[in-house]
DNA sequence: GCCGTTTTCGGCCCGACTGTTTTCAGTCG
C-alpha cells in the first residue's frame, strides 16, 4: 500500500512550497497528505479499478495531484518533488519534529550553515553558530538543542498505555485539591491516541494562582517550564510534559472542545462556523460580539447544527459530513460507538501454565472485581518454547482444573464462568501446533503468527487464511503483528482477511496491549464495515494488565466500531454460540 | 492546488506566543 509513502511525500512538498512563499498550494499539499495517511483502501486499487476519476474523488486530490499520484504509482518518483528536493536537499521531516523549526528555519539554517539533517543542526547549535543568523538568537539556539535531547530520549512520543496511569494519579490529585471546580483531560490522550505528545489539562478555579502553585508543586514534577496564570507547564519525572490551563467557566465547553482537537476536526468546525455566519474560538462561538454557546462541547456543537461528536472520533476523516447527514435526515448518521464498560469478558489472558505470573483463580477473581460475567484463559502453545507453550496434555489437563473452577462457581450460585481456549500458534505452513482432537474439545481456539513474521505477502495471506479455514478456530489474535514503533505490520492483504473473516465466521482481535493496539484503527473501521466481527482482548500476562481493555476499546471507538461489531460485549450464551458457529 | 445547493473563478481557519527585527514573522495547537 502506498498511501503512506504518496502522503509522506506531499507532506514534504507543502513544506517545500511553504520556504518558496507559495500561498495556498502548501495547505492543498498537506490536506491531500493528510487524506491519503488515512485513507483505508489501498490507493493503488482505486487507480487501477476506476483511473484518475477514481483518486479524484478523494478528497483534497484534484487534477494535479492525482497526475502526481499516478507518476508515482508508475515510475515511483514525482518529478515536481525532485526538482524541490533538488533545489534543497534537506530532510526536511526530521528537522521540523524540532519544537519551534518549520519550514522557514529550514531554509535559513540550509542557505547559512548547509544544515541538512539533524546531527548537522545539532552540531551547529552545540557549536553556537545559530545564535548569529538573522532572525535567531541564543533563545532560540538553546531551545533547539533542548528539543534534540528531548527527542533523542524519548523518540518524540510517548505510549499512551504506559503514562496513562500517571496521568490519572495527576488528574486526581487536581480534582481533589480544594479551589478546583472542573477539570478534564484534553489534547490527543482524550482523544486516545496510540502515541501521545504530551497531556492537556483543563480546569476551571476562582483562584487560579492557588491552582497553578499547587500544580508545579506536585511531587512528580522535576521542571517547570512556565508558570503563569492562565498556562502552566511542567517535565514530570517519567519525561513527559504537563500542560495545564486555567479557563472561564463560561468557556469550558469551548475550551475543552478546541484543546481536545483534532487540529484537522477544529480548522473543519471553524468553516462550518463561518458558513453560518459565527465566529469559533476556544473562547466560545460569537455571533459577531455576542457569545452564543461556550459552556459546554454539546453546546458547541449544536451551536454549529451538529450532533455531539465523541472525542475519538475527532479526525476530519469523514466524522463531520457523516453527522451533517444526520441532521439533514439523510442517513443512518454517527454509529452509537462502544462505551468502555460494555466489555462483558477478556478472552486472551496468560496464566501462570504457561509464562503469565498469576494462578487461573486469581485472575478470575480480579476479572470479577472488574464487572467481568466472563473470562477465557489463552495460554501459549507448544510451538512457542521461549513463552512455555503447553502441549496437548497439559492442554487437557487445564481443561480439567478450569471446570472445576466453574463447578465451584455455580455450587455457590456465581454466575461468572471461566472459558478455556489457547493461543495457538499458526505455522508456516497455516496449521497449528495443536491437534484438531483437542482444539475441538476447547470452549474456543485462538490463533495467531509468532514466526517467520518476514514472509512475502501471497504466503503469509494464504497460511493466515488456511488456519482460519480450520474450523475449530475462532479468534485470530493481533492480525497484523506490529509493534508501535518497533515493528511494522507484516505483509498481508487485509482485504482477503477481511473476506474470509465474514465467510467463517471468526472474530478478528482488537489486541489492548499498549505498544500492539493490533488492529489499528483504519483497520478496524475497514472490518466494521465489511460486518466483520471483533474482540477486544488485553493479551495480560499479569493481572496487572487487565486494566489495558480501556486502550483496546479506545482504539475500537476510534473505529466507529459499536457494541454489536464486539463479539465479548455480549452475554456469555451468546458468545459461546458465536464460536458453536451457530451465529 | 482544490473546491463549489451563492459552481469554472475567487475564495481558502483562528488566535496566542515567542523571540527579536521595536512592529512582526514564524510556529504551534
Amino acid at each position: 500500500m502506498k498511501n503512506q509513502e504518496l502522503a509522506k511525500i506531499f507532506s514534504e512538498m507543502s513544506m517545500f512550497l511553504k520556504i518558496k512563499n507559495v500561498s495556498f498550494k502548501p495547505q492543498a499539499y498537506e490536506k491531500a497528505a493528510l487524506n491519503l495517511k488515512s485513507l483505508t483502501e489501498d490507493v493503488e486499487k482505486i487507480y487501477k479499478r476506476e483511473g484518475k476519476n477514481g483518486l479524484k474523488r478523494i478528497p483534497g486530490i484534484g487534477e494535479n495531484i492525482a497526475e502526481k499520484i499516478i507518476e508515482y504509482l508508475k515510475g515511483g518518483k514525482i518529478k515536481a518533488y525532485e526538482k524541490l528536493k533538488q533545489k534543497m536537499p534537506v530532510k526536511i521531516q526530521e528537522l521540523t519534529q524540532i519544537e519551534s523549526v518549520g519550514p522557514k528555519m529550514v531554509a535559513a539554517l540550509y542557505q547559512h550553515l548547509a544544515i541538512t539533517n539533524l546531527k548537522e543542526l545539532e552540531v551547529a547549535a552545540r557549536q553556537k553558530k545559530i545564535r548569529n543568523l538573522p532572525n535567531f538568537g541564543v533563545k532560540t539556539e538553546e531551545n533547539i538543542l533542548k528539543s534534540i535531547m528531548f527527542l533523542k530520549r524519548n523518540k518524540g512520543r510517548f505510549l499512551l498505555g504506559h503514562i496513562y496511569s500517571r496521568v490519572e494519579e495527576i488528574l486526581s490529585l487536581l480534582k481533589n485539591f480544594k479551589e478546583v471546580k472542573k477539570i478534564s483531560i484534553a489534547g490527543s490522550a482524550r482523544r486516545m491516541k496510540e502515541t501521545i505528545g504530551d497531556i492537556d489539562i483543563l480546569v476551571t478555579t476562582e483562584n487560579p494562582k492557588k491552582v497553578m502553585d499547587y500544580f508545579i508543586s506536585l511531587p512528580e514534577v522535576i521542571k517547570i517550564w512556565d508558570h503563569g496564570l492562565t498556562k502552566s507547564s511542567v517535565r514530570m519525572r517519567d519525561g513527559f510534559d504537563v500542560d495545564l490551563r486555567v479557563v472561564k467557566d463560561r468557556e469550558f465547553g469551548s475550551a475543552l472542545q478546541y484543546f481536545t482537537g483534532s487540529k484537522e476536526h477544529n480548522i473543519a468546525l471553524r468553516k462550518i462556523a463561518i458558513e453560518k455566519g459565527l465566529k469559533l474560538n476556544e473562547y466560545g462561538i460569537f455571533k459577531g460580539k455576542k457569545r452564543i454557546a461556550g459552556k459546554t462541547e454539546e453546546e458547541i456543537y449544536a451551536a454549529l447544527g451538529l450532533p455531539y461528536i465523541e472525542p475519538e472520533m475527532r479526525t476530519n476523516t469523514g466524522e463531520i459530513e457523516t453527522a451533517l447527514r444526520q441532521t439533514r435526515g439523510k442517513h443512518n448518521g454517527l454509529p452509537k460507538i462502544i462505551n468502555y464498560n460494555s466489555i462483558k469478558g477478556d478472552l486472551h489472558i496468560h496464566s501462570n501454565w504457561n509464562g503469565g505470573e498469576d494462578f487461573i483463580k486469581e485472575i478470575a477473581k480480579v476479572a470479577q472485581d472488574m464487572g467481568y460475567e466472563y473470562i477465557g484463559i489463552s495460554d501459549h502453545t507448544k510451538f512457542l518454547r521461549i513463552e512455555h507453550g503447553l502441549n496437548e496434555k497439559q492442554l487437557l489437563a487445564q481443561h480439567k482444573e478450569i471446570r472445576k473452577l466453574n463447578r465451584e462457581y455455580s455450587m455457590h450460585n456465581t454466575e461468572f464462568r471461566i472459558l478455556h481456549g489457547c493461543e495457538a500458534n499458526i505455522l508456516e505452513d497455516g496449521t497449528l501446533d495443536i491437534n484438531d482432537k483437542v482444539l475441538s474439545q476447547l470452549d474456543y481456539v485462538i490463533a495467531g503468527v509468532h514466526s517467520q513474521m518476514k514472509m512475502p505477502k501471497k504466503q503469509m495471506t494464504e497460511r493466515i487464511i488456511r488456519a482460519m479455514r480450520n474450523p475449530n478456530v475462532d479468534i485470530i489474535s493481533h492480525p497484523t503483528g506490529r509493534l508501535i514503533k518497533r515493528r511494522d505490520e507484516y505483509a498481508i492483504d487485509f482485504d482477503k482477511i477481511l473476506e474470509v473473516a465474514k465467510e467463517t465466521n471468526i472474530a478478528l482481535e482488537i489486541n489492548s496491549f499498549p505498544d500492539r493496539l493490533d488492529l489499528k484503527d483504519t483497520n478496524i473501521k475497514k472490518a466494521v464495515e465489511q460486518g466483520v466481527k471483533l474482540i477486544i482482548n488485553t493479551d495480560s500476562h499479569s493481572i496487572n494488565h487487565l486494566g489495558f481493555i480501556k486502550f483496546g476499546i479506545g482504539q475500537a471507538r476510534r473505529g466507529w466500531a459499536t457494541k454489536k461489531d464486539i463479539i465479548n460485549t455480549w452475554p456469555l450464551k451468546k458468545i459461546k454460540k458465536f464460536f458453536e458457529k451457530k451465529v
